[in-house]
DNA sequence: ATCAGGTGTTTTATTAATAAAACACCTGTA
DNA sequence: TACAGGTGTTTTATTAATAAAACACCTGAT
């Protein structure tokens, strides 16, 4: 692994628990028209002061305005990074559950720890690639009928490291 | 989004950092055949006193043992963590990489952010699709060949949220 | 008018991961 | 022998995200 790379990770846009502020604050309003600091503790089953000091920064940061009563909305920076991090969602739990066949619950919980730190361009050619995976095309169709039916056999995962290794070795 | 799915962000078997730390353990042991704190201190760079309380962590939970003069190395259980991580961080990065066609420095550092975060379920069944993918079979091959056909005409990404949901929508 | 209950903020404390600095230990060389 | 340099640890401090508790404000019911 090249130098360096590994500490990428610290420098995200937003950080998994900010997601899921403007996350509930986007679902908030369209669900119930309005949304508090309080309800977005309650939302995030978080205390009200924990969640007052996450909003506050995000206030400082522009992602996330506030109206003189108190009542919150996303900017339209933050509505952007929502939109960025749904839809990576959405896409990513479409493709573990749907492709992979991960069960539903997994397929969410692993789509939910990832979908802040992936890119746009990701979302978006995972998007195309699973759009044209389920298209009506019959190419597409037998391809993934002809997985199905061979993934009834590959019930094993055994050596994962080694099994990838081999298989990018052998690709010469 | 079911309620606290979102906290089992913070429920993983390992940090971010803590898998580095074992993968640089299994790097040097590969590459130079010993690893010692100032060795995975310099590899990660992060100073070794930082080093040296992660470690300290690592050998009182059983992922690292340490020999009469200090040198370190992975336990049985150890070796297990890093395969996983290790296999999920070069399945992710082809699948990125050769699938998704997303720059290589890109899929590098975005599967560098996932890799302890997927289940070894998830890295098996990432294997079996893109083994399947790049089979020599015709479905497969045709498949891939349409796909890279169709892409170049796909260039826009938009709002990937909008695009998601309508996909999702359309789907019965 | 008072009091209960909901709301928002601030302060204090905790945890994980880090840096920085001080310290102790070893070893090889002059 | 003495000192230089590498090594490992500990202590102190910082940051982000949280909990908990104390506080202040507002509103509605009695």
């Amino acid at each position: 692994m090249s130098k360096e790379v590994w500490k990428e990770y610290e420098s995200n846009e937003i950080s998994h628990s900010v997601a899921h502020h403007l996350a509930s604050i986007h679902e908030l309003m369209r669900d119930q028209g309005y949304a508090r600091v309080s309800d977005v503790a309650r939302a995030l089953n978080i205390t009200r002061g924990s969640a007052s000091l996450t909003l506050k920064a995000l206030k400082e940061k522009g992602l996330v305005v506030e109206d003189h009563n108190k009542f919150l909305k996303l900017s339209e920076g933050g509505a952007a990074v929502v939109d960025g991090v749904l839809g990576n969602r959405a896409i990513v739990q479409k493709f573990l559950c749907d492709v992979l066949k991960l069960d539903d619950q997994q397929a969410e919980i692993e789509a939910c720890k990832v979908e802040h730190l992936l890119s746009a361009q990701t979302g978006a050619q995972l998007l195309h690639f699973v759009r044209f995976l389920f298209s009506s095309g019959p190419v597409a169709q037998q391809f993934l009928s002809e997985f199905r039916a061979q993934s009834e056999m590959n019930i094993s995962s055994g050596d994962l490291l080694e099994s990838v290794t081999s298989m990018l070795a052998s690709e010469n």
